[in-house]
RNA sequence: GCGAAAGUAGCUCAGUCGGUAGAGCGUCAGCUUCCCAAGCUGAAUGUCGCGGGUUCGAAUCCCGUCUUUCGCUCCA
């Protein structure tokens, strides 16, 4: 296991990653991806849709990152998307108020005073103002489990959707969100589509998109970032076949990051014990990260949820309505949600390695080795004349301009052969191709493949068919 | 948000007692070189995170602030 500082450093050694406005001393939890950090972004993204909405059942979608500020009532985020937080004077620690509450509850529970229990949870249950967290904390004596004090603060909420305005005037009637996801944008257009596409259910909505969260911290890296890209799908299904086409999704989902070359022993389903307001199932894929296992993405149930909410605060009928058999519904959803740069991220991690080779002198050295999948390198293919004389220069221009049509390729003349091999490891490049005096004469080249470091001497005109041999 | 640590060249870091900055690697130009980073010559790159204070003088001492890392907390 690679330090996780290792990995940013390469990053912003090579131009994966850079901090957000580094000049200005940067800002908290944002990134810019850099030259190699966009193809890999991009490659990532170009995988994930191709795989969603290469299919007859998908469609594509790009909905508004802004959107009417009613849709965020039907969601539940205005209310739920916000945080009652507690604070100890004495300790300093912030509490979730109502986690606060329930541990206490579970407490009582264990020491079998089970009638307190219940009095609180009760009370739990009908909380509807931050103050009423406050008076249960108070009134049955909840102490800080850090210092023990019962210090407290009072309740204060804290919203983690980002508020602007729209129009010159910056007052309360003009405040829209950025969306805390972009799954809303698929749920509110679901009648468009339906319509538009000619699609029935089962069929599914795709979308990839940014997704903005004021987190209290960020955290990791690209792991916890306040703007966040996420790749989106949405299946609507008829109610009662949701369970089979979870597991449908969790597989193909799972296999998916296995055909990009991701380790399976380092991937693992995380089952959702707590389950929020609009899911009845949840599982998460879980990248094995130098900090230990975080989420890369998630398939969640959400029921009929976010449909019925839209369809009771819109007003607009979101039924599927089945002419052959008669019958209208409102359609499940089973949802599959990637984080982009936590995607990025644990590629970043997967790919890179370190390994000793030996020189024909008998020394050792360590080759630092980004192990892409080919479709997902930033750099498919790299082109050198083996020295910078001899016609070489000149033919292996041509051969690079001639890549350049199909594939990201990079010429380099500078340094020794073998410096040049490193520099595309170090970037994950699966292929070099070397124009030497052979060359010249016959028109074949030497393709140098990144993992194993062998050669195939192949004519130069083959070179395109001979990558896209390996691609799939 | 709390606690701790750190921030000096693109990267990794050194910098003594306070006297206006160095190394290695990398990068660039040229030479050399017929296949795996180590040859030769030359060059560029720093308001020492930012702001203030103390001092004749601050990378160094003090205060504030920003950023990062770790631990809490949080992650419907």
């Amino acid at each position: 296991m690679y330090k996780l500082e290792t990995i940013i450093s390469l990053a912003k050694r090579r131009g994966f990653v850079f901090q957000s406005s580094e000049i200005y001393g940067g800002l908290n939890g944002c990134w810019d991806m850099g030259p190699l950090g966009v193809e890999l972004l991009l490659n990532i993204k170009d995988a994930w849709w191709k795989a969603m909405t290469y299919r007859e059942d998908i469609e594509g979608l790009d909905a508004s990152i802004l959107m009417h500020p009613r849709t965020w009532d039907a969601s539940g985020h205005t209310k739920q998307f916000s945080d009652p937080m507690i604070d100890n004077k004495t300790s300093k620690s912030r509490q979730r108020a109502d986690n606060l509450i329930e541990e206490h509850i579970e407490k009582l529970k264990k020491k079998k005073k089970f009638d307190e229990a219940d009095i609180i949870q009760a009370k739990l249950d009908a909380v509807k103002e931050n103050t009423d967290y406050y008076d249960i904390i108070i009134a049955h004596e909840i102490k800080d489990p850090v210092s023990g004090s019962m210090d407290w603060t009072e309740v204060r909420n804290f919203n983690l959707m980002f508020k602007t305005f729209v129009g010159p005037l910056e007052d309360s009637s003009s405040i829209v969100y950025l969306r805390p996801e972009s799954a809303q944008g698929i749920f509110v257009n679901f009648k468009n589509v339906l319509e538009t596409a000619r699609q029935k259910p089962p069929f599914g909505i795709a979308q990839i998109g940014k997704a903005f969260r004021n987190e209290i911290n960020t955290k990791n890296f690209l792991f916890r970032t306040r703007e966040f890209e996420q790749m989106e799908m949405q299946y609507f299904v008829k109610p009662g076949s949701e369970k089979d086409w979870f597991e449908y999704w969790k597989d193909l989902r799972w296999k998916w990051y296995l055909s990009l070359g991701m380790k399976e022993e380092k991937m693992r389903w995380k089952l959702h014990e707590k389950l929020a307001h609009y899911a009845n199932m949840a599982v998460d894929i879980e990248y094995e990260f130098p900090f230990g296992f975080g989420e890369i993405e998630g398939i969640h149930s959400r029921t009929d949820f976010d449909l019925r909410s839209h369809q009771e605060f819109s007003g607009k009928k979101m039924e599927y309505v089945d002419t052959v058999n008669q019958e209208r519904y409102i359609p499940y959803v089973i949802e599959t949600s990637g984080g982009v740069s936590r995607g990025l991220m644990a590629f970043l991690c997967n790919a890179y390695d370190e390994e000793t080779v030996t020189d024909d002198k008998g020394g050792s050295e360590t080759r630092v080795v980004m192990r892409f999948n080919q479709k997902l390198a930033p750099v498919t293919v790299a082109v050198f004349p083996l020295v910078n004389k001899d016609g070489m220069p000149e033919m292996a221009h041509a051969i690079y301009k001639d890549l350049q049509k199909n594939f990201k390729v990079q010429y380099d003349i500078a340094g020794a052969i073998g410096r040049r091999y490193r520099r595309q490891d170090e970037i994950g490049t699966p292929y070099c191709v070397t124009i030497d005096g052979q060359s010249v004469e016959d028109g074949t080249v030497t393709v140098r493949e990144r993992d194993s470091m062998k050669q195939d001497r192949i004519s130069a005109v083959k070179i395109k068919n001979y990558i896209w041999d390996r691609m799939d």
